[in-house]
Formats: C-alpha cells, sequence, structure tokens
DNA sequence: GTGAAAGCGCTAACAC
DNA sequence: GTGTTAGCGCTTTCAC
C-alpha cells in the first residue's frame, strides 16, 4: 500500500499530529519543520487520504451530479462546466445518469449522500415532496427546476417561450402547436405555461402534445399529428425534439418553414448542423453547471447567498421560421416509424 | 447527522458488530435478527457509509473515468454506458474531463488514486512512461489505447481506416488526405499508419495533415490547405472535424463528394444530419465503456481474464464519398477564420 | 450466533 | 511548535 501520515511521521522522527497539521494547517507548523515534511511526503509518494480525512471533518471534497441523460446533448456542456468548477474548488465530481427514471434518481441521491458534501440534481423528475424528503439527508442544489426552499439555477424558458411565441406570431401564425417534455419536467410546464398565455394574448391558439420523452423520435412520431391538427408552428420541448420533428416533417413531404415553421430549446451544436438551420431558444447551459455548483458550495458551508439564479435566454432567429402559409391538408407519403409513443396527454 | 451502525444496534440492545455483519455478511446473523435489524435500519434510515467501510476493507465501490473532453460527443454515450454498468455492478463513478491536457490528466489520476477502486483512462495523452508511473498508484484500464502491461479496450479503428481507404480507392481516388487527431492520441497513430499502408499497397498516395485538435475548427481550418493539395478524397480523424471539413469546404464552393469526398469516424448523431450525411467508421462506444468496467473490475479484484479487447468497427457508407473527379485548381471565395491552428506536423 | 477489542488514516482538542 | 489522546463509522479477528 502507499505511504501513511504516519509512514512520513516516522521517517522523520516526527508526530503524526505535525504531519497531519503540516497539510491541514500549515500556518501552524515551523516553517523548517514543514520543508521536511513536505520533502519527505514527495519523497515517500505520500498524499493526503481524503476519505480518512472527510470521516472526522466530515467533508468530503466531493459533490455528487445527477442528470437525466448524459447522452442527450444538452447535458455535456453542463456537465463539463460543473466538473471544472468543482475541480477549481477542490473537489471531486460524482456524475450520475437516472435514464429518466424518478425512481434511480431518489436512489441515487441515497446512495451519494453520504460520500458527499451535497448534490445537484439536473432537471430532477422526482416530485417536490420526494426531493423535500431527501433534503434531511444532504445538501441539494436544483438546476432547471424550483423546489421550495432549495436553491436553484433556473433558466428563464418561459421568457424564451413569450419570445419565441411573439416572433411565430409576428410571422402570421395563429394556431401552434407545443410538444411538451416527459412527464415530471419543470422546464416543461414554464414553457407551456408561458406559450400559452403568450399565444392567448395575441390572438393565437395553442395546441399541446405532451408528455413527450425528450428524444428525436418523440418530435418525428408527432409530425402527422401536427399537420393534421393544421398548425402552422410548433414549439418543440427542445432541439432534439424538433430535429426529430423536421425529419418527420421531411418525410411526410411537408416543407420547414414554407408549410411549417419548427422552433427548438436549447442551442445544441446539431441545430446549425440541421437545414434548414433551427430557429431556438439558446440555453446557457455551461454557466449554469457552475452557478450551480458555487451555489451548492455555499449550502453546503451554511453561508449565505443567492437562493436562486435565472440566467437569460436568448432565442435565436434562423432558418426553420417564416411567415405563415395557409392552412393545408396533408396527404402522407410515407409514415414515420413510432420507435417511442407516450400518453397524449400530461 | 444520521444513523449510524452504533445507533441501530444501541436501539435494539445488540453489539454493533452484529449490526455491521447484517449488511456486510448477512449469511453469519441469525435470520430473526437480521430481520430485527434491518427493520430498524428502514425506521431509523440508516445506510451504511462507505467510505468509512473503504477504511477498513479497502474497497471504495467508487470508480473513476478520465475524459479529455465530454462536450465531445463521442464521449457522453460511453460515459453514460461506463456509469449504468458501474451502477450495475454498486459501483459508483467519478468523471473527470483533462480538456486534452496531459498534466491534468496525471494529476487527476493521483487526486483520484485514494478514493476509487481503479480508474478508466479514456483516450489518455500521457505518455506511456507516465502511465507506467501511475499503475503503482491505483489499477488503470486504458479505453482506445494499448500500454503495455495494462488491460485496454480498443476498437478496431485500423480496420475501419483501411476499410475506409478501400472505398475511397475503389471509387477511384489516388490522392488521399488525411487529418489526424490531436498529439498523444494513440488512435490517431493507428489511423494513420493503417491509412497508409492500404494507400501505399494500392498505389494511391496519402498526405498527412496535423496534428490537430479534436474539434470543427480544425477541419474548417484544413479545407483550404487539402484541396490545395489536390486530395480528392479526406480521411478526417473524427466526425466532428469531418463535418467541420464539409463546412469548410462548402464556404470555399467545393463540392462535397462532386470535387472531395470526406470519411469521419465515430457516426456520431450529427453525422446523419449534415448534408451530405457522413460516410463514416463507427465505433462501439457504448459497449466499449461497459466491457472497459468489467476489465477494470476484474483488474481491482485481482482476477484473471482478457488483456485486450478488440471491438470492430463498422464503416458506414452514406452520401459524402463519390467517384473521384480530376483534379482541379480551387479559387477560395471565402477564407474560413482559423480559431485553432495546430503545428503542421505530428 | 453474538460480543469484545483493535485498528483503517486522519484530525482536533488539549497539554506542555 | 509539537506531542498526546480520543474518536470519526465501520469491519474483522478472536473469544465464548
Amino acid at each position: 500500500m502507499s505511504a501513511t501520515i504516519r509512514d512520513v511521521a516516522r521517517a522523520l522522527g516526527l508526530h503524526m499530529s505535525t504531519v497531519s497539521r503540516t497539510f491541514s494547517a500549515p500556518h501552524l507548523v515551523n516553517s523548517d519543520t514543514r520543508r521536511r515534511v513536505l520533502a519527505m511526503a514527495e519523497q515517500l509518494g505520500y498524499r493526503p487520504n481524503r476519505a480518512a480525512r472527510a470521516l472526522v471533518t466530515g467533508r468530503t471534497h466531493n459533490l455528487g451530479l445527477i442528470v437525466a441523460d448524459i447522452a442527450n446533448p444538452f447535458f455535456p456542456p453542463l456537465v463539463k462546466a460543473a466538473e471544472q468548477q468543482a475541480m477549481a474548488r477542490d473537489h471531486h465530481l460524482f456524475v450520475a445518469d437516472t435514464d429518466e427514471d424518478p425512481l434511480i434518481e431518489a436512489e441515487l441521491v441515497q446512495a451519494l449522500a453520504k460520500q458527499v458534501d451535497g448534490i445537484l440534481l439536473c432537471s430532477p423528475r422526482m416530485s417536490n415532496a420526494q426531493i423535500d424528503r431527501l433534503r434531511a439527508d444532504v445538501p441539494m442544489v436544483t438546476i432547471n427546476r424550483r423546489v421550495p426552499g432549495l436553491r436553484a439555477v433556473v433558466m428563464d424558458e418561459a421568457a424564451g417561450a413569450k419570445a419565441a411565441v411573439e416572433h411565430l406570431v409576428g410571422l402570421g401564425h395563429r394556431r401552434l402547436a407545443l410538444l411538451t417534455g416527459p412527464r415530471g419536467s419543470w422546464t416543461s410546464g414554464q414553457i407551456r405555461r408561458a406559450a400559452a398565455a403568450t399565444a392567448d394574448r395575441n390572438g393565437a391558439r395553442l395546441v399541446v402534445f405532451g408528455p413527450n420523452a425528450p428524444i428525436a423520435d418523440s418530435g418525428a412520431t408527432r409530425a402527422r399529428q401536427v399537420c393534421e391538427d393544421g398548425a402552422t408552428a410548433v414549439l418543440a420541448y427542445n432541439d432534439v425534439m424538433a430535429i426529430g420533428l423536421i425529419e418527420g416533417l421531411d418525410h411526410l413531404g411537408v416543407r420547414v418553414p414554407a408549410d411549417v415553421s419548427v422552433v427548438g430549446f436549447d442551442d445544441i451544436p446539431a441545430s446549425r448542423l440541421i437545414r434548414p438551420k433551427l430557429t431556438t431558444v439558446a440555453n446557457p447551459t455551461a454557466s449554469a453547471g457552475r452557478a450551480a455548483v458555487d451555489l451548492l458550495l455555499q449550502e453546503a458551508d451554511g453561508a449565505l447567498g443567492a437562493a436562486e439564479l435565472m440566467l437569460p435566454t436568448t432565442l435565436m432567429i434562423r432558418d426553420s421560421t417564416g411567415r405563415a402559409a395557409p392552412p393545408r391538408v396533408v396527404r402522407p407519403t410515407r409514415i414515420p416509424r413510432t420507435l417511442t409513443s407516450a400518453e397524449p396527454k400530461e
């Protein structure tokens, strides 16, 4: 096994506690002693065992990050930013993936609780009550969700939805469709409410399709329904679904944006790759990841500070939105396979 | 603070060790006692503290996963699969990102060494010597890299490169270009050697441009050089670069595949989104992630088993490759901005 | 089948 | 400024 504090102490004829202090409170140790300890530690390859330290200090210097699906392109930039911020603040990060399952989510929080100083809940699918029960076990901060009593980092997707609907109405659209996100998504509710209110205020009608798994197939699957409904513009819960929708519409021979306009959320890199380039609400995910780590550390320290951080979103107008066409009836040329079908109401 | 083994024991008038055994060696405990302990643990919300357990058993039930860049779309499916496999085998996963920096990589290994049972090194950029030095600190398994003495999961990108070059030669291409990956990438070397050998064997010439940061801008930046060189087909180290290259060529007014054919590696989702759809060598990254966890746990257990797993790759022929056009001179219409420029040799 | 005791690597009073 | 001591939560001999 590798060297311990005791090995270093013995090699120097010092007591363990002096060596310990050299690492945990260097100013309390004679500068010459300190130098010798450091040198010997270096030579022996000694590194403090954080887990052992945690046992007595109560601080693990680890954080947990729980996301719904790492493979969803929305998350990697957030995970990366959180990891780097944690690192910069001398903490390591456990990353876990729930596959959109609230049960796994709750289990994960409990499993990690003892080995971390706090947990970042990213777009959690649990109920408020469940989250509230877990609060006793470990400090938590949510991202993309507001839970009473918890600090949170949220992105102003409501403002994004409002801007998107106004953009669409300005282009003459009067019948809009919204593809919502998965059951339990707080963001989806925010978008829905804001979109509905804005449509209402502008004399447009908003038809809601959902819940949907936040994957491309959901978009593809909904393409036909949206057309049959007669909507001339569609808001999708995220870019991945929006891209799936554009492909689904393409299969049906429906042109974007000539026949139907499409707006997504997130501004993932792929949204600039698809043709037409996707009009979308950009989310500052990296900033959110960094800010959430700061908030969590604050929480873990029992320090004061902001209870909530609201980050602005930006509507990126690109090529998937255009002037409204007169309503038309669609004759499907090819019906896309349904890989995932969700219940048709939320 | 939350309940400990001692609380449970006291509440039941038992000794700590009996409670301990209930969780770590249940068969050694009277089935009735066991039931009472479990019930009381449930009631008190007791959960074993893994860090404390690790201190005595030497097994943390944690693993580390170190990747070059989580935001690179190659990695998320691998991270996800590794995380789920680790979970399934009752281990948690630290995930860290090195930003392609070998120094950070080495530092990370040392920092995590004490809190994990092993580390997965994913496409490491360190030298063999550095990795070898770290072996003493913690069990490691590499992915996408062969290091003497370490177990590894590698994907047969050499076979992929060979298939790609043969495909290109079959289409009449005789002057090929290769955009290599970053310095320190083992995979890049494998691709290069296989591509060069295959070109050679087929009377074609392979010109090498590199090293390149594995990002889209590298591809965009190389577009002009590749054209000026006169190559009619290009192999890019990964899909992200290939996509950047296609966009760069587009800016130059060079048509893909009419003027220049492009092949990538990885088969990321975006490769099917870009037009023309990208011909690429698909890598089984999810399988690699799962297999690597198994190998690492084997290594940590000191168990026997495969020293190396070679996973097959598949050439996906799509729309970015076509028959060779006669060489032509390019008059740049617009020179793409250089965001990242790397040294022109490896 | 259960209890007693020692100790994993480290820190945190408290002496001196 | 350094040594002494106790103990964080747990497992693991060894008795009985």
